[in-house]
RNA sequence: GGUCCGGUAGUUCAGCUGGUUAGAAUGCCGCCCUGUCACGGCGGAGGUCGCGGGUUCGAGUCCCGUCCGGACCGCCA
C-alpha cells in the first residue's frame, strides 16, 4: 500500500512493527487532548490507528495550540511505540505512532453528524451527504459485501465457461410490464429511447448468435413506485444458457447461490426445497413464502360453516394458522392483530381466534356459535397442541388467503422465527403462464388481450399444457422458476420460447395485433427464424441478494447512492428541471400539470 | 391514485389536558488537564417549533391546506 505519500495504511501495523518509522495518511476521526499530549484516531477504510501528539517542537506547537477538525485530512510520519495502556477493541491496539511531522493535507467544516457506527444523523442527512455516510463503517462494509459477491459470482460464472458481455442501455420502448424509463433523441425529432428493464431480448439474441452461456452484472430500469427493496435502477445478475432444459439452470443458479454462502458467510447450504406455485399459494398464500418457519395454512371452510355464525357460512373460504406457544397471547395482544389484519393495506374485516389452553381446553372468541365437540375438530384440523393459538380468518379466497400471509408473516416475527441469521432457500416452479387482466379466469382464449404475461412474454408453456392454450390459457404452466431466500424473491427466470410460431401465437393471446408484434419484436420473431438453440435463463437481483447477506431489509445500504421514498437523489438534486435550450435541442414541449 | 407515521437547537429527541422565559443528550466554541480511546472538569454560544391559514384571551400543542422525509397498498412482464 506504500505510495509517495504514506508507507502503511491505518489498520494494518502491529506490535510487530514497533521502531519502524512510517507515513499514514487519513482523516481525523477524533481528538484527546490532555494538556501536554493529544491523541488523535487517524482513520482510513482500513482502519484506525492512534497518534500521540506531544507538540514538543516549534512548527507543531501552533498546531497542537489550535488543535485538529473532526474529518480533517492530514499526513503523519512518525515512530510506531507500544502503548502504555492498549486498546484490546482495535485491531492496532497496541501500537501508535509518536508523531515528528504532521502535515494538513485539507481541513474540514464540521461534519453535520458523526461519522461513526453508531452515528447521530437520520436517514436523511445521511442520504443527502451520503458521501460522508461512506466513510463510516457500517456503510463501507455493506459495499465491500457487496463486491464479494460480484467478484465470486464472476469467479462461478467464469468457471463454468460464462461469458460477460455488455448490452446496450439505449433501447426501444415496449409496452409490456413496467412502465419504462425515456431518453429524449436530439438527433430524431419526436423519437425516444428506452431504458432497459432487463436485458432479455438481448441476451436472447446471443443465443442465437451462439454464445450459448451469457451473463452480465447489469443496471435495469423501471419507472414504478419504490419500496425498501424496490429503486428504480437496480442491479441484476442477467444470465442465459443455452441447449438447457429447466433444470438444468435450476442445478446451475443453485450452485451459484450455495458458492455464494459458502464463500462470502461461509454457510454450508443444503439442497434447496422445490415448491410449486399451487402449492405455496395454497400453504402459505404467497409465492415467495417465507419458509424459515412452518404455520402453513390450514383451510377449515367445510369444517365451520353451517353453524349460523354468518361470517363463516358467507365466507368463500375459511382459513387459518397454529401459532406454536401463543396460547398465553393476552387480549391486547389479540386486540393489536385483529387491528395489524383490519388496516386497509391488509383489508380483513375482522380475526377470529382460539386459544388450545395449557389444560386441553379450546376458547374461542366465537364460543357463542361453537361448542367444545366443535373446536375439537378444529384443532385436529390444525394439529394444534396445548399452548398453541389458532388465528382464522374468512372471506373471498384470494383476499382471506393474501391477509392471511402477511397475518403469518407478522406472527412469524412476532414470535421470534424469523431469524436474520438463518437462511431458508427454496425454488417455486411451475407458475402459470398467464395472468386474467379482471374478471373470471375460466374463459376461453378467443377473448385474446384480456391476459397478460405472468413472467413475460418469451416464457415458454409447458409442453404436456401447450394444447390449454386455446382451451384453458389460465391453466396453463410455464417452464418458469423463482427462487426465494427467507420471503424474498431474490430471482427468477424461464425457458424461453426458441419457436417462431409459438411466440407469434404468445403475442396473439396477449393481444398484439401482427402488426404490432412486428413493429416491437419482429427482430426477435426474424431472429428466432435463423436457427434458434433451445435456450433459458434467469436474473438474480444483486441488490436484494446484497441486502440479504448483510442481514438488512432494506436495500438501500448497500447501494452507494441510492434514491429516495420518491425516486430522488436528495445529494444531486435529481431529477430536474432542464434549461429551454436543451428541451429546445431535444423537440421537447414541457406541459406542466396545473393540479389546482 | 390511496393509507399510516414523522418534521422542535448543527444532530438525535422530550415537550402531558392549549397557559409564565421551549428542555435533555450529543456536537460546536473557550479555558484546564501527559495515558486517553464514549477521556474528564469548568464555562459559553446555539431555536422563524417545516411553511401558510384558521380556532382561541392565549397554539410547539387543536383544525384545514401545503411541502419534505419514512413505511405500506395500488403498481412493480
Amino acid at each position: 500500500m506504500q505510495t509517495k505519500l504514506r508507507t502503511h495504511t491505518c489498520g494494518e501495523l502491529r506490535a510487530t512493527d514497533i521502531g519502524q518509522v512510517v507515513s499514514l495518511c487519513g482523516w481525523v476521526q477524533k481528538t484527546r487532548k490532555l494538556g501536554g499530549a493529544t491523541f488523535i484516531d487517524l482513520r482510513d477504510r482500513y482502519g484506525i490507528t492512534q497518534l500521540i501528539f506531544l507538540g514538543d517542537d516549534e512548527n507543531s506547537a501552533a498546531l497542537h495550540k489550535e488543535g485538529f477538525n473532526r474529518e480533517m485530512v492530514i499526513k503523519v510520519s512518525g515512530v510506531v511505540i507500544e502503548r502504555e495502556s492498549k486498546n484490546k477493541n482495535i485491531p492496532t491496539g497496541d501500537i501508535e505512532i509518536k508523531i515528528s511531522s504532521i502535515k494538513i493535507l485539507n481541513n474540514s467544516i464540521t461534519p453535520p453528524f458523526t461519522i461513526e457506527d453508531e452515528t447521530d444523523g437520520g436517514d436523511e442527512l445521511r442520504m443527502k451527504y451520503r458521501y460522508l455516510d461512506l466513510r463510516r463503517n457500517i456503510v463501507r462494509k455493506n459495499l465491500e459485501l457487496r463486491h464479494r459477491l460480484a467478484i465470486e459470482t464472476r469467479n462461478y460464472l467464469d468457471k463454468l465457461n460464462f461469458l460477460e458481455v455488455e448490452t446496450p442501455v439505449l433501447i426501444k420502448s415496449t409496452p409490456e410490464g413496467a412502465r419504462d424509463f425515456v431518453v429524449p433523441s436530439r438527433i430524431h425529432d419526436g423519437q425516444f429511447y428506452a431504458l432497459p428493464q432487463s436485458p432479455q431480448t438481448f441476451k436472447q439474441l446471443l443465443m442465437v448468435s451462439g454464445f450459448d452461456r451469457y451473463y452480465q452484472i447489469v443496471k435495469c430500469f423501471r419507472d414504478e413506485d419504490l419500496r425498501a427493496d424496490r429503486q428504480p435502477e437496480f442491479t441484476q445478475i442477467d444470465c442465459e444458457m443455452s441447449f438447457v432444459e429447466q433444470e438444468d439452470i435450476i442445478q446451475t443458479f443453485e450452485g451459484l447461490v450455495r458458492h455464494l454462502f459458502k464463500t462470502v458467510k461461509g454457510i454450508e447450504l443444503p439442497a434447496l426445497l422445490r415448491m410449486t406455485y399451487a402449492d405455496a399459494m395454497k400453504y402459505y398464500g404467497n409465492d415467495k413464502p417465507d419458509t424459515r418457519f412452518e404455520m402453513k395454512f390450514v383451510e377449515l371452510t367445510n369444517i365451520v360453516k353451517g353453524k349460523t355464525f354468518k361470517v363463516f357460512d358467507d365466507a368463500e373460504l375459511v382459513i387459518g394458522i397454529c401459532a406454536k406457544g401463543a396460547a398465553e397471547y393476552t387480549r391486547k395482544q389479540l386486540d393489536e392483530l385483529t387491528e395489524f389484519v383490519k388496516r386497509p393495506q391488509i383489508g380483513a374485516t375482522g380475526l377470529i381466534y382460539a386459544r388450545h389452553n395449557a389444560d386441553g381446553t379450546i376458547k374461542s372468541s366465537v364460543d357463542k356459535f361453537y361448542n367444545e365437540e366443535e373446536l375439537k375438530k378444529w384443532s385436529a384440523a390444525f394439529n394444534s397442541q396445548p399452548g398453541d393459538l389458532l388465528l382464522i380468518l374468512a372471506g373471498l379466497d384470494d383476499k382471506a388467503r393474501k391477509a392471511l400471509s402477511e397475518l403469518r408473516l407478522e406472527m412469524g416475527t412476532r414470535l421470534g422465527l424469523r431469524d436474520k441469521n438463518k437462511f431458508s432457500c427454496l425454488w417455486v416452479v411451475d407458475f402459470p403462464l398467464l395472468e386474467w387482466n379482471d374478471g373470471d379466469p375460466n374463459l376461453l382464449a378467443s377473448l385474446a388481450g384480456r391476459w397478460h404475461a405472468k413472467h413475460h412474454p418469451f416464457t415458454s408453456p409447458k409442453a404436456e399444457d401447450i394444447e390449454l392454450l386455446k382451451t384453458h390459457p389460465g391453466q396453463v404452466r410455464a417452464n418458469a422458476y423463482d427462487i426465494i431466500i427467507n420471503g424474498v424473491e431474490i430471482g427468477g427466470g424461464s425457458i424461453r420460447i426458441h419457436n417462431k410460431d409459438l411466440q407469434a401465437q404468445m403475442f396473439e393471446i396477449l393481444g398484439f395485433s401482427k402488426e404490432d408484434a412486428q413493429n416491437q419484436f419482429g427482430f426477435l420473431m426474424n431472429a428466432f427464424e435463423y436457427g434458434a438453440p433451445p435456450h433459458g435463463g434467469l436474473a438474480l437481483g444483486f441488490d436484494r441478494l446484497c441486502s440479504m447477506f448483510g442481514g438488512s431489509d432494506s436495500i438501500r445500504d448497500f447501494i452507494a447512492f441510492p434514491k429516495n421514498n420518491a425516486g430522488r437523489d436528495v445529494m444531486i438534486d435529481s431529477p430536474s428541471a432542464i434549461s429551454d435550450e436543451q428541451l429546445n435541442e431535444l423537440h421537447i414541449l414541457v406541459k406542466h400539470d396545473n393540479k389546482k
